[in-house]
DNA sequence: ATAATTCTTGACTAAACTAGTCGGGTATTA
DNA sequence: TAATACCCGACTAGTTTAGTCAAGAATTAT
């Protein structure tokens, strides 16, 4: 799982989305004014987020994108996962043979610190972001309790 | 804070550090032939850990580097920070006018996130790494349990 | 002294990635 | 049939990554 602009742009039309896409759907012009973020870019990302069925379109005029499903169900760690293609937080692409044909010092730290990350991204839907506190006060996440804390595992 | 390769190169290089250097400095040679990082990028990160306080240098024939304090009290956090030079996790800087002049939708969100991950990262030392089970094994994080949870915050 | 060792520093670079732009599609509706 | 809006692929400037290269400075052993 990588955290960048771009799945931050991602969470941020997704939510623009759920806030504005309750009834008709909502063009991503729309989403570009409201949030600025280029039209094309947000295509790609569209593209990326429809093909993992976490939008569905509608063409023609009158048309735009709607979540594909509540948005009690969508997750922050899914639309990251959907535009930052998740490269492998391994070097060695998971075979393990990173140092010398073996496992290298800090192989499981990075995998475990990924999981959980992920976990924690997983514990939060768009219903939270939306509902907690307002989008411009500091304090949206206060409420936010039934999110997976990111604890170490203990196997 | 960045999770990158870079990172990862430098807490490798570190705990490579933490194990053999206990008694004489350890060249960069050294851990450039057992972690299998080249020589000249080790230099580049070294010479920010050593900035950071958290190397210190002999120069030399019999010389190399040492960690600047005990491996309890260096934390992972602290190396990924040294070289990563961390950059916002906002788009604005900090400032809150990524949209519009005001705090665009998740701006909160991804601080928050910075700061957890941030917390989490600053539980586990080298001893940690060091001490807990087998390099070569996929359960060395199973005794950390002194590390911060990454709980959400409550303000 | 001087040679060997090792760190120190800065300039440079290929490859990859980011955040776009551009141009042409296709489906749908009015 | 024109307008709307999604769809898709090619292209690009700028940045970052991971690394090379070359020269130099400090220290030790001979």
């Amino acid at each position: 799982m990588k955290l960048t602009t771009r799945g931050r742009y991602a969470v941020t039309a997704m939510l623009d989305l759920a806030i504005h896409g309750d009834r008709q759907p909502i063009t991503l012009a729309d989403i570009s004014q409201r949030q600025e973020i280029s039209l094309s870019y947000l295509e790609q990302l569209f593209s990326k987020l429809r093909r993992e069925d976490l939008v569905r379109s509608i063409r023609g005029p009158g048309g735009g994108y709607q979540l594909a499903r509540g948005f009690e169900t969508i997750f922050v760690a899914q639309i990251i996962d959907a535009v930052d293609e998740s490269i492998d937080a391994t070097n060695c692409q998971g075979r393990g043979d990173c140092n010398h044909g073996e496992v290298c010092l800090t192989h499981h730290l990075w995998q475990d610190l990924s999981d959980q990350i992920h976990g924690f991204l997983s514990g939060i839907s768009l219903e939270d972001l939306v509902k907690r506190g307002g989008f411009r006060t500091s304090s949206y996440m206060a409420g936010i309790v039934d999110a997976q804390p990111l604890t170490l595992r203990d196997q």
